[in-house]
DNA sequence: TTGAAAGCGCTAACAA
DNA sequence: TTGTTAGCGCTTTCAA
């Protein structure tokens, strides 16, 4: 290809990736070639002989929930900083294609990955991962092994506080509107903070509705929820996206909010700024989670930087969604 | 590493891809082999073998939009269903960074692209994709070019039916909150059609604010357009995200909306549906467009189809953002 | 400072 | 039906 250079392919390799002595004058014959020739060196050819391919496998549940495309925005700019590029699946909620999407990253000789999945502990991407040599480190899923690499907030923390919100605004009868726990194990997890914050109190729980991330239809639970005999002033929806079907479905029911009933979220999607009412909600820090987790995949890849959990700062915004009950 | 079957190297191959003749017994063997080593074919060793990678670049200009992300979501649908992997890029609406992306997904040998320029006509890497053999698809962008596939919607039509809608409601003054142009060439044709709409009803052009796509104040145009001596009683809006803003803006200076003005978008995101009041605009089947890119750059890598443009239909959502004048 | 040559993991043509 | 072999585009010893 650059022979026009009138050196070796060697001499060119060492000249493209600035390695080894060359001379000047033989580098300024090979930037020339380079330059006359449509030449673009080949990633795969490369791959395969340095066993590196400088790609990171990227894993989310979903790209419309704006916050994992926030999140994934945050690794975009950081691989891109540091000369990486990503492949980038999403699994639907899915463990079957989640398998399917590792499998697939791994025989991309993805060099790490970072990824959201299902449930860390029982997916069966876990296991396979475990079984890797590969470093991944886990974004919003808590810890489930020793060694894993995890950069997330503190979900039970996160969602108790946003509860504890509620029950100081004067509400003792609050609901949750929970994620399928097979889809997400954050969603436990922020059940696990609803509860606590309501034992603290010595509150009972109030109805939980369950819901799958494809769409099932809020609004016959809900009524379900508001005809019982101690209805709840209150709702603690496990994602912002829910809250808001939450909202809709409630003013749908007629039911105004937060008049009525008061509606909380988790996440902090933007989104939830721009309805009406906006959004009160917990606040994770996704575009930085992001970012934290590619440095320190990239870190573990290139300096055998030992594993870590990484436990940002979360936030409780608060917003038109809530008020006193009546 | 599957020698363990006792045959060659070429036979687990043969097995592998299932192409070629192998016994049943053999097949059988290697199978087992298969199962009790942890092996994974590269893909990388394939891609350099075979010149093929069944992989494919996506990029667009920012995956904060939910526009993208949609059609993201569609050629993710489409290319795993295909057997087609993906390398997801984003440009932040920056031709450099286009540039660069598309550089680095040739590098990667991805067997044919699916991207939104900032400008399909002006972008160097639409100059750059055209001395390449690599088949690619625009989704979104107009056709610059003889022999480019393109998936999107007559965005001009899509625009003027709009602006005609409002028109038909009875403003005279519609102004125009558009994206800067080089980021954005389908700002341009969006623009084209607000003024066609307007020419045809014989209307004097309103004012026009122009935005970046990253993070320009509205606040002041907004007020400068509104103290006009015939202030506008409509925008138009480019994209939903600005015409959310811009309602937002209205709010924040005290205007309600659609009561003191209307304000129309242009994409139909489902956020759009969300927001009080909900927005009217000009809705793109964005997910449609990411499979049927996909389809189409498929069919143009493996069975040499010709370059097609797809124009798939829009539709216009009414909603709450647009009344008749006061 | 430069070049020759081996080899990364795979496929495909050819022989057997 | 199976194995041998060359070679895909690169990097990287090792010699010169």
């Amino acid at each position: 290809v650059a022979r026009r250079a009138g050196v070796s392919i060697a001499t060119v390799s060492r000249v493209v990736n600035g390695r080894g002595n060359v001379s000047e004058t033989t580098a300024a014959a090979v930037q020339r070639a380079l330059a006359e020739t449509p030449f673009r060196p080949s990633n795969v050819g490369r791959s395969l002989a340095t066993a590196r391919s400088r790609t990171l496998g990227i894993l989310v549940p979903s790209l419309k929930n704006p916050i994992f495309a926030d999140a994934v925005h945050g690794m975009q700019m950081s691989a891109e900083a540091q000369g990486y590029g990503i492949i980038l699946m999403s699994s639907e909620y899915d463990e079957e294609r989640e398998l399917r999407a590792v499998d697939r990253l791994l025989a991309n000789r993805v060099d790490g990955l970072v990824l959201t999945l299902s449930d860390a502990g029982s997916s069966p991407a876990a296991s396979m991962l475990q079984r890797e040599p590969v470093p991944y480190v886990l974004v919003f899923n808590p810890r489930r092994r020793k060694g894993q690499s995890v950069v997330s907030i503190d979900h039970a923390a996160a969602a108790e506080a946003v509860v504890t919100r509620l029950i100081d605004l004067g509400h003792r009868g609050i609901g949750m509107v929970v994620g399928r726990l097979r889809s997400s194990d954050r969603s436990g997890l922020r059940r696990a903070g609803y509860e606590r914050a309501l034992a603290r109190h010595h509150l009972a729980l109030g109805p939980v509705i369950e819901l799958g991330f494809d769409s099932d239809d809020l609004r016959a639970p809900l009524e379900r929820a508001l005809s019982l005999r101690r209805p709840p002033t209150a709702f603690f929806c496990s994602t912002d996206l829910f809250a808001i079907a939450t909202i809709r479905a409630l003013a749908h029911a007629g039911r105004r909010v937060p008049d009525e009933i008061s509606v909380a979220g988790f996440d902090g999607v933007a989104l939830g700024e721009w309805v009406t009412p906006s959004l009160a909600t917990a606040v994770q820090p996704a575009e930085t989670i992001g970012t934290e987790a590619v440095r320190h995949l990239i870190a573990r890849i290139e300096r055998q930087a030992a594993p870590a959990q990484i436990l940002l700062p979360f936030s409780i915004r608060s917003g038109g969604s809530w008020a006193p009950p009546k």
